[in-house]
RNA sequence: CCAGUCGGCCGGGCGGCCGCUCCGGGGAUCUCCCCGGGGAGGAAAGUCCGGGCUCCACGGAAAGACGGUGCCGGUCAACGACCGGCGAGGGCGACCUCAGGGAAAGUGCCACAGAAAACAGACCGCUCCGCCGCGGACGUCGGAACUCUCCGAUGUCCGGUCGAAAGACGGAGAUCGCCUUCGGGCGGUUCCGGCGGAGCAAGGGUGAAAAGGUGGGGUAAGAGCCCACCGCGGACCCGGCGACGGGGACGGCAUGGCAAACCCCACCGGGAGCAAGACCGAAUAGGGGCGGCGCGGGCUCGCAAGAGUUCCAGUCUUUUCCGGACCAGUCGCCCGGGUUGGUUGCGCGAGGCGUCCGGCAACGGGCGUCCCAGACGAAUGGCCGCCACGUGGGCGAAAGCCCGCCAUACAGAACCCGGCUUACAGGCCGACUGGCUCA
């Protein structure tokens, strides 16, 4: 799965939808291309702790989505996990466990609005915003 | 063996599976595969100093402001760092800690306590002289003063001492002289107390600190007033590159502490930082530079065009002085800026390792050898097995076995170096000091 790298990337896809577990918290939204190869991002803000603390949150999370990729990722979807201390505390086959639910109930949740909404979403929708820096402070990966 | 001081080093090892990034080679040819190799630290941290590098500013001189540093010598590209030494303080010792000079250039501060905190001073105290000596309250008379008040005599009341009482009273002991009715009386000296005047700074007490210390002489009591020793200052001499050390004629006790209070002295310092800076591409809007021609403001005259003028202001350059630039327009030529993205800067270096030489050392030099992270929402990882060591528990006679510890700290490169500071589980090595025991 690709990353996210872009600030503005960021910011559409944490307006989708919000799936949280134990050590980590999932967004999603869709795309306007269905057919876009899927992508992932990570956040882990400092109040996780320092910087050891921060890159091995991000590193044990980026391994799980590495390992579980092809059963979690649907063409036409963007991700973002961000990362919690408590994440430190479970086991590496636990993290996996809950990433796959995590996603299952994304997905779920995103199927639902696609429907409500009836037509997909337009282009402008996802370059509407001005692109104004509000520096969060943070590391992402 | 115990206790301790200083310095240096490590801070898991081996292996398996699956990944990331960079470099080289090869194959594919549109971004994928194969092979080989590199891939976090002693602090990568804090960002406290010093540099390299980049851009900006930059004509000179002087002055000022601000900031920093501060024993001496050396090392270094440089430093506030490091090494060696000097001085002071601490420790039995190895060793550790601190520090520029000036308090006699000036200003200022010294809490509390204490009499007094700096041109010394005088609370208690010590000494000499003079006067007075039942105490207190309220009156009267006289005198001094004429505002308070002070002195003398005396009355009433209360209290005290002596006495059996009336009454008396200048406190108490000693001593001397005279008188004596032998009870004592009078006078003098001394002691005690009060008041006043003068001298003193030894002692007490306070304090972080009290104006040299101890002893003796001296004195009314005292005092560097005098003397001895110690301390202090010190011309000069000797040693040292120097900080400084040793000696010291002589002086004769002065010059309390704080400069991490201001300050004075010497030396150093332009600003901003890789988000520096450079390059590439598209749309849009019209900015900048150079050169030519040419030009300002104030005042006076004039209706105006314009003319005259021993006037030179303003802005920028930290300040001042000198100097410079700018302060109309027009023509020609040339080139960009902002935003977003990409590329670059970006790692051969005050470089690492080994060895030899010089130096007490910091460090310097020669030779050999190696190429050793380069990300950018940010790679250097995830999971597992075995071993080592630590620690806790269980079993066992022991060897050992089993189980646990998020077991194994602090912590993640962001342009690069040299330092400093701070954090750090556990462990290793070396040198030295003081003890104890054995030979």
């Amino acid at each position: 799965m690709r990353r996210l790298k872009k600030r503005a990337e960021f910011q559409a896809v944490a307006r989708g939808a919000r799936s949280a577990r134990r050590g980590f918290v999932l967004q999603s939204a869709v795309v306007d291309d269905a057919e876009a190869e899927p992508r992932c991002g990570f956040t882990v803000t400092k109040k996780v702790g320092n910087a050891v603390v921060r890159n091995r949150v991000r590193r044990r999370l980026k391994e799980a989505l590495r390992l579980e990729a092809e059963r979690v990722a649907r063409p036409g979807r963007d991700h973002v996990l961000i990362g919690r201390r408590e994440s430190l505390d479970l086991s590496f086959a636990t993290l996996r466990a809950d990433l796959l639910g995590a996603f299952a109930q994304a997905h779920k949740t995103l199927a639902k609005i696609e429907k409500s909404e009836g037509a997909p979403r337009r282009s402008q929708d996802r370059h509407a915003n001005e692109g104004h820096r509000d520096k969060t402070p943070g590391t992402a990966g």
